[in-house]
RNA sequence: GCCCAUGUAGCUCAGUGGUAGAGCACUCCCUUGGUAAGGGAGAGGCCACGUGUUCAAUCCACGUCAUGGGCACCA
């Protein structure tokens, strides 16, 4: 009869086959209150489980991370319910768990509205309320498929007969609804309390865009109120924070119909943009690269020696001009990078040669794709093209991943993550090449104890790759820079240098960005630092103002002092009250007010208020903007 | 590209089958005020664009474009 050990370590004796449920009644009665389901030596299973035989068993309440899954994946199947009781004739296809809730897809003759919405969420109340036991049952797969085609669910139908023959299935009920699913559920409907509906959105079934399009509903669930009170609070700080509503506030760009997905950046925006590239600039110069610049239009010959005209064609601007001959906005650097190392004859004395540039490349991008900064039609990279041997490669690889690593940190990203995709099932090259990129990649990482997660397959199809990924102030994830190693185009461009033997030799190309793209990235620090920018990036570092008309000579002769320093300060001489001043200048976020009223002039000082409130009093000039030396030097700010 | 929603003043938004309104911003006047909104007056709109329906369309229908949320895509 079965042993069950509990986590803590104890063991506790059952003379017969015992439910998970009532092992968890026997150790408590809060606990099994509590319960949801139990892991029985590693596997989720129900509270209804039985045990048969020794086992590890730990009790899944809402407070285990997988407890709060079953919660949202339960409620996915209590909003498929309440659909069907309300919309007898949508078909249910799948419904799973997602980051902080879940889906569920179905298919309808018409489309779901918002005010369905809230009908269905008060439907999936009212379910709850019925508290109708949560069962599960094993059927042979032949019965499931026929049971599902039986009741009209043609994708359920599909799906399950898409399950290797002969297999049993799982089916879960809840009064009339009956699912196909894994599991494990809570016990009853009555366990599920906090959640809510939150968007509509169209899905494509399976995945795939040559599909029929599904309609989605999307909702999210939690253990606690409060978890989902602390949730819809992030969800609202995330929108006070987004760029596109932050850059038309801050005055940094905006875009408009005639050019979509395309950027126009205004003073202020084009000033945090052009020190951005500043920066990056004396990065790179420090680490050994020399700065080129391509041509933007280039025969659509160049594109097919480089495979993009047959690879992404559809996705070029070309151009059409008078003579018949076709050209095509650049939508990488890389052709002109290796047009660049073709000219005259390199030597391996050259390499390794890292050649940077500041391109300004085209996609057409799908219209659905476009997003603010995040996702435009024409990008600036702070691309680099590194031609080196292939002994250099490693050493190279490791180059780029530690001036990546100091650069995100220069702006408070501390936590970068690194993926490493590998070939794909679609490549060229033989599998002895990619044994030698993947290996320099992923020994780079290794020797310079940099943790990585592998992704089989997810490489493009002439070379692996490395991304970074690195999580903002509010803990959100977004890819930028990128490490590629590359032995395909120089073979399609047949470039070579001359090695110490006097033989040619193929060079190994290394793509990489680091910011990815400019525009991007000024989005993602935008949301970062939610407009705050550090003292360097800030378009204007500050404002002197003026308390009434007798100070304006003072204020702007301060303002003049401070820009012949070197510092971005603007004047507000206004006639308007200094609670006023303030209010503006604090909502624009500027990282410091200066305030000259007649005591100030007298004592030739300055008042200096601190973006966030603090009064620093009265200071000297010098002592301000020696400050203000020490910060930049700092570079990153208080995120 | 696909599904759904949205498009009214510089911005944020009301509104109606009989060609429009608020707050903020802007201009001018009063006020010269010491650390987050002083008062008054004024100016400002092809109601995204096109085609229909209608005596009459910003409003209804269809189409186009753009934006938003997703899906698909992201060399």
């Amino acid at each position: 009869m079965p042993n069950i050990t509990l986590p803590d370590g104890s063991v506790r004796d059952f003379d017969h086959p015992v439910t998970v449920g009532e092992v968890a009644a026997a150790i408590g009665a809060g606990l099994a209150k509590a319960a949801l389901a139990g892991k029985a030596d590693g596997r989720l299973v129900d509270l209804s489980h039985r045990i048969e035989a020794d086992a590890a068993l730990a009790i899944v309440t809402d407070k285990n991370p997988e407890g709060v899954d079953i919660l949202r994946h339960s409620c996915a199947h209590l909003l498929a319910q309440a659909v069907k009781e309300l919309f007898p004739d949508a078909q249910v296809t799948i419904g799973p768990v997602v980051e902080n809730g879940f889906y569920y897809d179905f298919s309808y003759t018409r489309s779901f509205t918002p005010d369905d919405l809230a009908v269905i969420e008060a439907r999936m109340g009212e379910i709850v309320r019925r508290d109708l036991p949560v069962t599960r049952e094993v059927w042979p797969r032949e019965k499931a498929v026929e049971f599902f085609k039986g009741i009209g669910e043609h994708y359920k139908a599909e799906i399950i007969d898409a399950i290797p023959a002969g297999e049993d299935v799982s089916l879960y009920r809840q009064g009339d609804f009956v699912d196909l699913c894994r599991g494990p559920h809570v016990p009853s409907t009555g366990r599920l309390k906090v959640f809510k509906l939150t968007r509509l959105a169209g899905a494509y079934w399976r995945g795939d865009a040559g599909n029929e399009m599904l309609q989605r509903i999307y909702g999210t669930a939690w253990a606690r109120k409060e978890d989902l009170d602390a949730y819809l609070r992030m969800i609202e700080e995330a929108e006070k924070r987004d760029h596109r509503k932050l850059g038309q506030q801050l005055d940094l760009f905006h875009f408009q119909e005639e050019a979509p997905g395309s950027v126009f950046w205004h003073p202020k925006g084009w000033l945090v943009f052009r020190k951005l590239i500043a920066y990056m600039r004396d990065c790179q110069e420090r680490a050994g690269y020399v700065e080129i610049n391509t041509p933007d239009v280039m025969d659509r010959a160049l594109w097919e020696t480089s495979g993009h005209w047959f690879n992404y064609r559809e996705s070029m601007f070309t151009t059409q001009t008078e003579d018949e001959r076709v050209f095509a906005l650049k939508p990488m650097n890389c052709p002109g990078a290796v047009a660049m190392f073709a000219q005259g004859v390199k030597s391996y004395r050259d390499l390794p040669l890292r050649m940077a540039e500041f391109g300004k490349v085209h996609r057409y991008e799908p219209s659905g794709a476009l997003h603010g900064l995040l996702r435009v039609r024409h990008f600036t990279q702070d691309d680099a093209h590194i031609f080196c041997t292939e002994e250099q490669m490693e050493a190279e690889c490791r180059e780029v991943v530690k001036l990546i690593f100091d650069i995100y940190r220069d702006f408070g990203f501390e936590d970068v993550r690194v993926k490493l995709s590998t070939r794909p099932g679609n490549r060229i090259g033989s599998d002895a090449t990619w044994d030698k990129l993947e290996g320099a990649l992923a020994q780079a990482l290794e020797h310079m104890g940099v943790a990585y997660a592998l992704f089989p397959g997810e490489g493009a199809f002439y070379g692996p790759k490395l991304e970074f990924v690195l999580r903002d102030a509010i803990g959100r994830d977004w890819q930028c820079g990128t490490l590629q190693v590359d032995m395909n185009l120089p073979e399609r461009f047949d470039i070579h240098y001359v090695d110490a033997d006097n033989s040619h030799k193929r060079p190994v190309m290394l793509h990489r960005a680091l910011f990815g793209s400019l525009e991007r990235f000024v989005g993602i620090l935008i949301e970062h630092y939610a407009g705050a920018l550090p003292l360097w990036l800030a378009p204007a570092q500050a404002v002197v103002m003026n308390i009434s008309e007798g100070q304006a000579d003072y204020a702007a002769e301060v303002a003049q002092r401070l820009r012949e320093a070197g510092f971005r300060v603007e004047t507000d001489l206004r006639n308007e009250k200094i609670n006023y001043k303030i209010r503006e200048h604090s909502v624009h976020r500027l990282p410091y007010q200066i305030v000259v009223g007649d005591r100030e002039k007298a004592a030739g000082l300055v008042a200096v208020r601190v973006r966030g409130g603090q009064d620093l009093g009265q200071l000297s000039l010098d002592s301000l903007t020696g400050r203000w030396l020490r910060e930049i030097e700092a570079k990153a700010g208080p995120v």
